[in-house]
DNA sequence: GTACAAAATGCAAACTCCTGCAACTTTGAT
DNA sequence: ATCAAAGTTGCAGGAGTTTGCATTTTGTAC
C-alpha cells in the first residue's frame, strides 16, 4: 500500500471516529507503530489533524474566512472550458466578464501560460489571483452585490482604454435573430464595451441560453467570433447558428 | 506499443483500482520503470493523475470554489474591530485598506448602517457585498496577487478623488518616531492617498505591530485621529502613545 | 519516585526516483 | 533517398525516501 493512500486512510477513519490510536492503526494498516508514528507526526506538520500521546485528534475546522460560489451544471461547463482553452496561447491580453462558466474557464487555465487578464469580476478575480504567470487587473466600479462584478461609467472608461486580443464574455441569452441579450442594462452596457475593446470576441454559455432572448442588447450573432457550448458543434440544436457562418467549438 | 496507448491503459487501470503502482505497470506493459515513472510524470503535469512515491493516485476532488482567507489571531482582532464599531454611523463615506484586521471589520459591521465603502481589498470587497445597506465602491488596479488588494497608479487615481469622512488603515509596523511604515512601498504610496483622502484616519492592529518598523514611510503618529488595539486603553505599553495626544480606543 | 507504554533518534537495508547519456525511432525538409 | 532535428527508451550511478529494529528519551499513571 503506497503511503499516500495510507494518509487517505487515517483522515478517513479520523473523521469518522473523530480519534485514531496508534497501536490500532498499525494493526489495520499492518506496518510497525514506528512507521504509523511517522505518518502521524507528517499530517500533523500538515496541520491535518493534532498529534497526541497514544494517537492523534481531529482537527476543528479554523475559523478561517470562506467564500463560496455556487455553480449550476458544473459538468457541462467544464466540457465547454476545455474547448476554449485551445484558444489560448502566451502572452495574450484578454478580458473576461463575470459568470460561472467565465469561473470555470479561469480555473481551468493552464498554469504555466503567461497572460494579462483584465476582468471586472470578484470571484475570477480571486481564482486568478493563484497563478503567478498572470498578470492580473481587475476592473473598479460600483459593485453590483448580487452578481459579484463591478459595473457602471468607471467599468466602461477602463475598458475603453484597453486593447485586448480576445474577450471572453458570459451569455444570458443568445438566439439568431437578436445575437446576445442581457438581463441588466448596465451589464449590457460593459458587455458592449468588451466586444468594442476586443479584436476577438469569444462567448462560451450552455444550450439552455439558445434561442432565448432579455429586454437589453448587446450585440449581434455576427458581432461573434466563436460561440462553445457543451454541444457538439455538428448538434441539431446548433444548425441555425452554423449557418450564419459564425465558429462554433 | 504508443506512448498515447499506454497512457489510456494506465488511465483505465488508475480508475477501476483508484491507484497505480509504478512496478506493477512496468511488468503489464513490459517497459523499464524509468518509462513508467516519466509517464505518470507527464499524465501528472496534466492533472489527470497524482503521481505519489511509489506509484499514482486517481484525483477525485474536483478544484473547489471556495476562497479561504486565514486570519491569524482572529479573537484579539475582534476585540479590536468591537472598540472600532463606535466610529461608524449612518451616511458615512469611508475608505477601507486591506489586511485580515479590516476583513474582520468588514464582518462585524451592524446589517442596518446605511454606508458607502470604497476599498481595493478583494476580500473586504467580497465581505461587504452581503449587506444591502452598503453602497461597495471597489477601487480596480493592478492585483498584487498575495495581498489580495489592488495597487498602483490607477488606485491612487480614484483616492484622490474621494472625500471621505473616515478611512480605517491597516498597520504593518507602527512606532512613536516614524509612525506608520509599511514593508512595500505601493502599498505606502497608497495608503498616503488614502489618508490625504480623508477627514478622520483611524488605525487598527494588534498589540504586536507596536514598536516595530518597516521600510517605507505612511504618515506621522500625528496625522493619525485615533488608534485601535486590543489592548486596554490604559496598558503601559501604549504610554509613549498616549503621551502623542493621539485618541486611543 | 517507579513502572511501563509511547515516542524520538540513529541506523542500515531496501526501495524509488532523478539525471545524463547513448542508442534508437520518428518526423519533416531537402 | 538522405539527412538533421526532435522525441523516446533503457541503463548506470547517485541521490533521496521509506521502513523496521535497537536504543534512548519522554510522558502518564499510580
Amino acid at each position: 500500500m503506497l503511503k499516500a493512500q495510507r494518509h487517505s486512510y487515517i483522515m478517513e477513519k479520523l473523521r469518522a471516529e473523530q480519534k485514531v490510536v496508534t497501536t490500532d492503526l498499525a494493526i489495520d494498516l499492518d506496518l510497525s507503530e514506528d512507521t504509523v508514528r511517522r505518518d502521524l507526526n507528517e499530517l500533523d506538520r500538515k496541520k491535518l489533524l493534532k498529534k497526541v500521546y497514544g494517537g492523534a485528534l481531529l482537527i476543528k475546522e479554523r475559523p478561517s474566512h470562506t467564500y463560496n460560489v455556487y455553480i449550476s451544471a458544473e459538468e457541462k461547463k467544464e466540457k465547454i472550458v476545455k474547448k476554449a482553452l485551445s484558444l489560448l496561447h502566451d502572452d495574450q491580453v484578454i478580458i473576461m466578464s463575470g459568470g460561472t462558466t467565465n469561473l470555470v474557464f479561469a480555473k481551468f487555465i493552464p498554469e504555466h501560460l503567461r497572460l494579462t487578464i483584465y476582468t471586472y469580476s470578484l470571484p475570477i478575480a480571486m481564482q486568478l489571483s493563484q497563478y503567478p504567470n498572470i498578470e492580473l487587473i481587475l476592473i473598479g466600479g460600483k459593485m453590483q452585490k448580487s452578481a459579484m462584478v463591478t459595473i457602471g461609467i468607471d467599468v466602461i472608461q477602463v475598458l475603453s482604454k484597453i486593447q485586448a486580443d480576445i474577450c471572453f464574455i458570459g451569455a444570458s441569452s443568445i438566439n439568431v435573430k437578436q445575437g446576445l441579450t442581457e438581463v441588466g442594462y448596465e451589464v449590457s452596457v460593459v458587455k458592449k464595451a468588451m466586444i468594442a475593446s476586443s479584436d476577438k470576441v469569444v462567448s462560451m454559455f450552455t444550450s439552455n441560453k439558445l434561442n432565448t432572448k432579455m429586454p437589453h442588447g448587446v450585440c449581434e450573432l455576427q458581432e461573434l467570433d466563436t460561440i462553445v457550448t457543451e454541444l457538439d458543434p455538428d448538434d441539431d440544436r446548433l444548425e441555425k447558428y452554423r449557418k450564419t457562418g459564425i465558429k462554433i467549438l
